[in-house]
DNA sequence: ACCTGGTCCCGGGCTCGGTTTT
DNA sequence: AAAACCGAGCCCGGGACCAGGT
């Protein structure tokens, strides 16, 4: 391996399917008029109605979170140590969905890590001298859900080296791994969505991280509160839901940069908030839903029954429409088609596998088909409501129902497989 | 008893980096 | 230098078996 000192990481994106951020809103000031202006020329098209996707999707986060400057100064207390030099203490954050914790964090995490040191050569001589802050990582466990996977991207952002994604073997990862963060610069680690359904709980990622290097830093976020997680992290920030106030604000501030002028009320406003009870992504997800219903539909403005539309599309109590896009092309590919069948085509598992298995686009048998889409109910994404009555022999059967926001997942997954 | 829906598991094959042989 | 080979993680396919209904 050649010196891995002097060529090391900065402008970097780890995964390029994920989240794009949003640039801070300030209502019509001087700001970004250059990407005001992509926006309308990218939709000339269109009504006007919906003139940036991401800055209205759940999904994407923007650079300055609102209304959480509370919760971003205890994150600040608990990294302090680092400031000075020294190793900062793990930290878990938990809180419901929808509170902000990945906005936070990852918004937090970005800005730090262009702070950290710029991994220069190191001089033995100016090490003492100024402390370097550690390099600061912030992982989707949805995307790195294996050890494999993890210490690839926690690898990916900290070398400027491509990083395999196949064919070696995961100690030899850990190895790689061990050496970069032994001859750097401290790394905090924050490795968010643990203990989803298809995700590894924070004990688990801690000990992959701790087992591969010494001087790394976990800060793990969940749902979970910590009594009831396999893990004891030296300071723990608790995230609550949005206070309708925040929340109308939130949700104001992206529709000024996702939404045409005076699209959406601020009435209209207040009803999503309203509706989401303090969860903002569900809340966007409405909106962005709504907005995209509008569109299609050739109207100027989100109208009563488009906003209904948007509600509606968002299942209460649902999964985050992040879970659905880090899952594998396949299994998106597979829920796509699921939400364009009819509704008696989804009127049973055995229906819905033949339907979905026929489609063209769908390269699976149908015994895997079925058998994903078991595994995907187990895992939340889709109910399965057994029906009632049942007519003829046998265990009845029951009718599928995705628990994610439909238009959105719907309207993300044209565009990208559009743009390709 | 019989039938269909639902759960669980694992062998095999695919793709691709790394290694050895030609 | 090229080609053949090896082995890693991961995904697909399928089947054995259990559950819940008439």
């Amino acid at each position: 391996m050649s010196d891995p000192r002097v060529r090391r990481r900065r402008p970097h994106r780890s995964d390029a399917a994920a989240h794009r951020r949003v640039p801070p809103t300030h209502g019509g000031g001087a700001v970004n008029i250059d990407e005001r202006i992509e926006r309308r020329l990218d939709h000339e098209s269109g009504t006007g109605v919906l003139l940036d996707l991401d800055a209205v999707s759940p999904v994407s986060h923007p650079e300055s979170p609102v209304g959480r400057g509370a919760a971003i100064e205890r994150l600040l207390d608990a990294f302090a140590p680092a400031f000075s030099g020294s190793l900062p203490p793990s930290v878990y954050v938990h809180g419901p969905k929808g509170s902000g914790k990945s906005a936070v964090v990852s918004a937090l995490f970005d800005r730090l890590a262009t702070r950290s040191a710029p991994r220069r050569a190191i001089l033995t001589s100016t090490r003492a001298a100024e402390p370097t802050l550690p390099e600061f990582v912030y992982v989707d466990a949805r995307r790195a859900a294996t050890r494999f996977r993890l210490y690839r991207a926690v690898l990916a952002a900290v070398t400027n080296e491509p990083v395999p994604d196949h064919g070696v073997e995961t100690d030899e990862l850990a190895a790689s791994l061990r050496d970069a963060v032994d001859t750097g610069p401290d790394v905090v680690v924050a490795v968010d969505h643990t203990n989803e359904p298809e995700t590894p709980s924070p004990g688990t990622v801690v000990d992959w991280l701790t087992d591969a290097a010494g001087r790394v830093v976990p800060a793990c976020l969940g749902r979970d509160p910590v009594e009831t997680v396999d893990w004891n992290p030296d300071v723990t920030v608790e995230f609550s839901a949005y206070r309708r106030h925040v929340l109308v604000e939130v949700l104001t501030g992206r529709c000024s940069t996702g939404l045409g002028r005076d699209v959406l009320t601020h009435d209209q406003i207040r009803e999503v908030v309203e509706w989401a009870d303090g969860d903002a992504h569900d809340g966007l997800a409405a909106v962005a839903g709504a907005a995209i219903v509008a569109e299609r539909a050739g109207a100027s403005t989100v109208r009563p029954r488009d906003l209904d539309a948007g509600i509606e599309a968002v299942p209460q109590p649902g999964v985050a429409l992040g879970r659905v896009l880090g899952l594998s092309e396949s299994r998106r590919r597979l829920l796509y088609e699921l939400v364009t069948l009819s509704a008696a085509e989804r009127s049973s598992v055995s229906v819905a596998t033949e339907a979905v298995a026929a489609r063209e686009t769908v390269d699976l048998s149908a015994s895997t088909v079925r058998r994903v889409l078991y595994e995907l109910a187990d895992a939340g994404l889709i109910d399965r409501v057994t029906a009632s009555r049942s007519e003829g022999k046998g265990r009845p059967p029951s009718r599928l129902v995705p628990r994610f926001p439909i238009l959105v997942y719907r309207e993300l997954f044209d565009r990208l497989s559009w743009s390709n």
